[in-house]
DNA sequence: AACTTTTACAACCGCATCATT
DNA sequence: AAATGATGCGGTTGTAAAAGT
C-alpha cells in the first residue's frame, strides 16, 4: 500500500474527526504507525498551519532571547513563534544557533560570554598584524576550545584592560612571555629572521600609530569581538534596566570602555561601529519579542549573518597610514 | 567517480503530567 | 484515592542529502 495514499487517508481522517483520537487513527487510516507516532507526525510535519522554510532573522533573535529566559522550554518558545513547532525550533537551535553562539564565544546554556569558547587564536593573529611570528596557536595548546591556555586568557585580559591599552605594554607582555622574539633593537623579526618584513616594522612603528589611532579604535573593536560578536548576540546581553547586557570579570563592559576611551576619536574611524548600534535591543519584557533593534533585514541568509559577526572583528581604522606602515 | 564525513531534520523514546473512570 | 490511558515535552537517534577528499 503506497505510503502517499496512507498519508492522504490519515489527513482525511483528521479532517473529518479532527486532531486527536490518535489511538484509533492508524487503525482506521490503515497506517503502520502507533497513535503516538501519528500525533507527532501531525504536530511536527503534517499540520497545515506549519510554517516551513528558513527561520527569519527576527525569528532567530526571538528564539535566542526566549531561550535566554526560558532555557530549553521548546514548546514555550514555539508558542511565541506562530507556525513553528517545538521540534523544529529545537533542531534549529542545536544545528545552527548553538554552534554560532559557541563560535562567538557565548555559552549557549547560560548565554554568558566564554573566552574559552572563542576562537582566540584567529582573533589575536588578526589583531596583531596577522603575524606569523606570533605563536598564538601554541598558546592554545590544544585544538579543543575548552582547554584554553591560561596564558592566553591573561594576554587577552591584558589587551582588554582599558588601563593597559598602551600597545607598548602589549608588546612588552608578548616579549616577556616569549610570544615574540626579543630583539636588542626592539625590532621584531619574522621566522626567517628578516627584520624588514611587513610585520617587523609594523610592530616597531605600531606604538605611535596605535597611540594615535589604534589605541581607541582597535581596542574597541577587539572588545566588540569578544563581548559583542554579532548584533544577534548583542540583543541578549544581561537584563539591566530593560536592556540585556553580558557581564564578565575579564571583559570590560561597554560603558566602561566608553568611559576610558575617547569616543569621538573612535567614531572618526568607526562611524558604523557606534556602541549605540550594538547595544540597542530593549528587553523590558520577554514578549512580544519583535524588537526592531539590530536587524539588518528580515531575510538575511546565514552567510550574511556570519558576516555581521565578522564585522566586529578587528579592523584597521580609517586614519591608519599604510604607506607609513609599509 | 567513489568514498568518507558532515549537516540538517524528521522521527523515536522515555518520562512527566493531565484527564477520565 | 488509585488506576489507566492520552497527551505533552525534551533528549536522542537515524538517515538522506550535501560537502569534502
Amino acid at each position: 500500500m503506497p505510503q502517499q495514499s496512507a498519508v492522504k487517508r490519515a489527513l482525511g481522517y483528521i479532517e473529518i474527526h479532527g486532531p486527536g483520537n490518535w489511538r484509533t487513527l492508524p487503525k482506521n487510516a490503515g497506517l503502520q504507525r502507533c497513535g503516538k507516532s501519528c500525533r507527532l507526525r501531525w504536530t511536527n510535519y503534517l499540520r497545515p498551519d506549519i510554517r516551513r522554510g528558513r527561520f527569519s532573522f527576527e525569528e532567530e533573535e526571538t528564539i535566542i532571547q526566549l531561550h535566554s529566559i526560558l532555557g530549553n522550554k521548546w514548546s514555550a518558545i514555539a508558542g511565541r513563534l506562530p507556525g513553528r513547532t517545538d521540534n523544529e525550533i529545537k533542531n534549529y537551535w542545536n544545528t545552527h544557533i548553538r554552534k554560532r553562539l559557541l563560535r562567538n564565544g557565548i555559552d549557549p546554556v547560560t548565554h554568558a560570554p566564554r573566552l574559552d569558547y572563542l576562537d582566540l587564536s584567529a582573533l589575536l593573529s588578526q589583531t596583531l598584524c596577522n603575524s606569523s611570528l606570533l605563536n598564538v596557536s601554541s598558546l592554545l595548546g590544544s585544538t579543543q576550545p575548552a582547554l584554553l591556555n591560561p596564558e592566553l586568557l591573561r594576554l587577552v585580559n591584558t589587551l582588554l584592560t582599558p588601563k593597559q591599552e598602551n600597545p607598548e605594554m602589549v608588546l612588552q607582555y608578548l616579549q616577556q612571555n616569549q610570544l615574540v622574539p626579543l630583539q636588542q633593537t626592539g625590532q621584531l623579526q619574522n621566522k626567517n629572521g628578516d627584520p624588514t618584513n611587513s610585520c617587523g616594522p609594523f610592530l616597531n612603528q605600531t606604538v605611535p600609530i596605535m597611540q594615535a589611532n589604534v589605541e581607541a579604535g582597535l581596542l574597541m573593536n577587539m572588545t566588540n569581538s569578544l563581548s559583542c560578536t554579532s548584533s544577534q548576540e548583542n540583543s541578549i546581553l544581561s537584563n539591566q534596566g530593560g536592556y540585556m547586557q553580558y557581564c564578565s570579570s575579564n571583559i570590560p563592559t561597554i560603558p566602561e570602555v566608553e568611559e576610558n576611551l575617547n569616543v569621538e576619536a573612535l567614531n572618526n574611524g568607526n562611524r558604523n561601529f557606534g556602541m549605540n548600534s550594538v547595544m540597542s535591543t530593549p528587553l523590558s519584557s520577554p514578549v512580544p519579542m519583535n524588537s526592531s533593534s539590530t536587524f539588518i533585514n528580515g531575510s538575511s541568509t546565514e552567510d550574511e549573518r556570519e558576516s555581521y559577526s565578522s564585522m566586529f572583528k578587528f579592523e584597521i581604522p580609517e586614519g591608519f597610514d599604510f604607506d607609513e606602515f609599509m
